[in-house]
DNA sequence: TAGATATGATTGAATGTTCATTCGGTTTTC
DNA sequence: GAAAACCGAATGAACATTCAATCATATCTA
């Protein structure tokens, strides 16, 4: 590993472990093994460093969800393999769930740079614009509120795993059975409504 | 309103706009009409301060949820009124949803804050319960995934009313939808399963 | 090839700023 | 006239950032 990415991994489990507070620069100094003046040799300051955590655990992210993907597939299999990557994403990597929340809940996050080139949200709604067209999804739902919402429940169901994971001996078919729920409200409804 | 409140309200309004780091007591001071040391003689430090808002606005948003509930009514009603409850609190005061998401990804909340005696969980659970009980509900999955899924998804229906909204010219239809995708996927399901 | 020179990488102590907190004194309340 | 509330300048710690000096590596020169 280079040692720009030593810096931005060591930023990251700083920010997992003591918030965004809490990571001052010389500690990442101290984690990444670089002196504090290196560490601006690569990063103009405290901030472009932060961005470009951001902009690097984006582009990780987007390869998660699209590891296996292929559509051939009937859509509910791949929803289920996008659900199932992401979900093993952020519950094996605590931290960039950790650092995303905090991120997008900070002013670094500006309303401006959710609408440009946000390589994550284009993933996801051509994803979903692909399961609309293919007539099993709802439809008359924008792709765009069903990348979100679905997200967000992912981002739920791996924090039920990981409080309540140990505690409640809660099996794998009950975990399982979140995917499920959300697959039954987004895919196409039978006729009668209740 | 008392001082103290006064003081609580400043700090949320400062996280709302500048995040968590971007609250320095000066301002805190300067944005509640207060003095630097009076702030102390309410509060023994800056996270007392911080803890305190926290058990302030979980105080506030049991009782956004329940305003207008009532256990005689079909649950699905119960339901939508909750989530328009929740949303309503979320969308008009912004700053609650964004103190909410940062606190609850910093290291001030813990784990052992998630089990003990936390008002709102405990509301949601004895909510989804009764939906649960009346039959309702799918069986089979604990309230507990219910609510923190049904939460999730709110916050997630928030973001796109707020980042969306404007631009995308999203009708009343379309955002309403969202609870319906919800409802679906969490009432009892019918037969035939795809 | 040995050395000379340049370019880039790295260091960590020093700097100046920001900020939480304190405290001696003042005002308000009862 | 005591107790509580309040003030805000002063204090000291923590921190981001800088910079002069050192080291590493590549490129050139005779």
């Amino acid at each position: 590993m280079n040692k720009k990415e030593k810096i931005m991994e060591a930023t990251l489990d700083l920010i997992r472990d003591h918030g965004f507070h809490g990571c001052p620069m010389s500690m990442v100094a101290k984690n990444s093994s670089v002196a504090a003046g290196t560490i601006y040799h690569y990063f103009e300051s405290k901030d472009e460093l932060i961005m470009e955590l951001y902009h690097y655990l984006v582009a990780k992210v987007v390869d998660a969800a699209q590891s296996g993907d292929d559509d051939q597939l009937p859509f509910k299999e791949r929803f289920m393999r996008f659900w199932h990557n992401m979900k093993k994403l952020y519950v094996q990597d605590r931290s960039i769930h950790r650092f995303m929340e905090q991120f997008y809940n900070s002013p670094y996050f500006t309303e401006e740079m959710e609408m440009t080139d946000n390589q994550w949200h284009n993933w996801m709604r051509n994803f979903f614009t692909d399961g609309i067209n293919s007539g099993e999804l709802r439809s008359g739902v924008k792709p765009e509120i069903l990348s979100i919402m679905v997200h967000g429940t992912i981002l739920s169901s791996v924090k039920v795993t990981i409080y309540h994971g140990k505690k409640m001996d809660m099996d794998q078919i009950n975990l399982g059975h979140i995917a499920e729920i959300v697959w039954d409200g987004i895919k196409k409804q039978p006729e009668a409504k209740s």
